[in-house]
DNA sequence: CTGTTAGCGCTTTCAC
DNA sequence: GTGAAAGCGCTAACAG
């Protein structure tokens, strides 16, 4: 057995103190003597002592948990929010407490249960789809990603459907005019946007759309370009709800023996790490990660300190590179 | 203000028993009379009460927590082995507490801190390279990956020596013998052992090694490519030490014009989820993340129970996809 | 400034 | 079987 950790009795009696002062030279919580100081900060020194956070928990009675719901732990888009989310939260005393929902609500209702349980004092919603009185009944506030949620909560929102819209102009600026979209049925509340801002721009160019479904996943892109290019083989242009969509629908251009941006063009959606690596590099627009996760920590940090938080309002923006040519270019 | 939540006092009044009955229902952990369970339960139902698992922890004197040093929340490969780590501590008793790393020594120590002082029961070390003293320091058991650490911990590892060896082999088999191999001197043994593997394949064929060196990411991959044909212009096919590097690299080809595989064939590492739908897919070692995560779980649990736990050997093999061409095929 | 006294919410002897 | 009582390690009044 390894020995137990030292409490904080042991430092008060070792510095000669009551563990009260202990707490108070930890926590400066109080004014206490410069020699007591001392002597304190000798003995935690002497002994490696760290307090408890579970006992401090207990005792100040909050669990400085932060909940976080995301889809997965491995979705190159919200991997990198995380990330940022965790950095952003590392300096203060509050811990994130990450949970899957596994793009189910059965799973995300299950994963808010547990961090019911775990007493979290906030929740962050990244692309959940939990909506209403489950989150009520968690009782502490939320902020969320991509989603109008509830009354008391805080969302940070981007204009996903005038992104998607000028994603889709640019297509047609190039001129191109037989331009479909691979939507999802899965997702949230943003991917059902970009699929209006497409309709929209396509209509105002008096084009028709062409729509069909993925599941943002690569093999649902490829699925979906399949079934695209059978229906509408002439397509010269595609606007994908996703990167992880336009990834998996460049796989099956390459195997049909059609070329990017040659034969079709491809934009995509998040901007994800992988995608300025894509041969060619793919046009996408890129939805800032780091800074998302940011804001989100802070304005849960806002919340929970009582303040307004401010959600600033991120820009999406298109991100030019090589998956786009140009009609008779 | 939100209700608080109701304590196990509160269930106790309303069922009419003592707190400590309560307590052995819902933890079976003695027996109790069908009657009072009933009306424990009722209450437990009524109350919607769930035990506060600080408190449990306090009152038990554990944590139920498991550390996870990953080098960062966003890695493509590291990602999926927490996903699966994570999901088979699901139906346990243990919450995985994941802190990165960030690649470097010192940020290692310093979350090393922190799960100490979250009184972590176990540490699981996913891609780290601490070692020794602090390790020992925590005094708990440690179960690591890829790493072969410090006496009392427990370590997966894979054969990356003899599963690079057959990768060179295989480009040899392709008839390439000007093979360059992209190594870094970030990253861990496994990094070395690849390094290794590749020599040793080109020493038997009596052929010159070429090295260079990326860091793991795409951007080094990228720089690395450069490098490399600056210094080697004649290389037909490049052994890769990851997929990042591998996808960073063909990067550099797309832009020098160099296509894949007719000029230069390309080999990677991991089989990341995105390896797949690379253009052209990736001819990668695939690194079993799913099983990996798996069985690093397992481990820690049996550790946590006394048991000796049992680390299978898995194995490391080439999905031959796209990337590597025949020399005058 | 500082020690004493109560708990935080739950588990676990220890008796009955 | 079951309740009373004593903590787990720490903080937060409450008196001095």
């Amino acid at each position: 057995m390894t020995k137990a950790r030292p409490t904080i009795e042991e430092v008060a009696r070792r510095a000669g103190v009551s563990p009260a002062t202990v707490s108070r030279v930890l926590n400066g919580t109080a004014r206490v003597s410069r020699e007591k100081v001392r002597v304190v900060l000798e003995a935690v020194e002497a002994l490696g002592y760290t307090p408890s956070p579970l006992a401090q928990s207990l005792a100040r009675g909050r669990s400085y948990a932060l909940g976080i719901l995301l889809p997965d732990f491995e979705s190159p888009f919200y991997s990198p929010i995380l990330q940022a989310l965790a950095h952003r939260l590392e300096a203060t005393p509050f811990r994130p407490v990450a949970v899957p929902g596994h793009w189910s609500l059965a799973r995300e209702l299950e994963a808010l249960d547990f961090l019911k349980a775990q007493r979290v004092e906030a929740l962050i919603l990244l692309g959940a789809t939990v909506d209403g009185a489950p989150l009520e009944a968690l009782g502490v506030p939320v902020v969320a990603f991509g989603e109008r949620v509830g009354e008391r909560v805080f969302s940070l929102l981007l204009d996903n459907r005038e992104a998607a819209y000028r994603a889709t102009r640019y297509l047609l600026a190039k001129g191109h005019t037989r331009i479909a979209h691979v939507s999802s049925h899965r997702g949230h509340a943003d991917i059902r946007e970009r699929l209006l801002g497409y309709r929209r721009a396509m209509r105002e160019a008096g084009l028709e759309a062409r729509v069909v479904y993925g599941d943002l996943t690569e093999a649902g892109g490829y699925r979906a370009g399949k079934e695209l290019f059978a229906r509408f083989p002439d397509t010269t242009a595609v606007f994908a709800a996703n990167d992880q969509t336009a990834i998996g629908l460049r796989l099956f251009l390459y195997e049909a023996g059609l070329s990017v941006p040659e034969d079709v063009s491809l934009v995509g959606f998040d901007d994800i790490p992988l995608a300025a690596y894509q041969t060619p590099p793919l046009t996408t627009v890129r939805q800032p990660a780091r800074a998302i996760g940011e804001v989100l920590a802070e304005a849960a940090l806002a919340v929970l300190e009582g303040r307004e938080p401010l959600l600033p309002k991120l820009e999406l923006f298109l991100v030019e590179r090589r998956s786009v040519g140009e009609v008779g270019g």
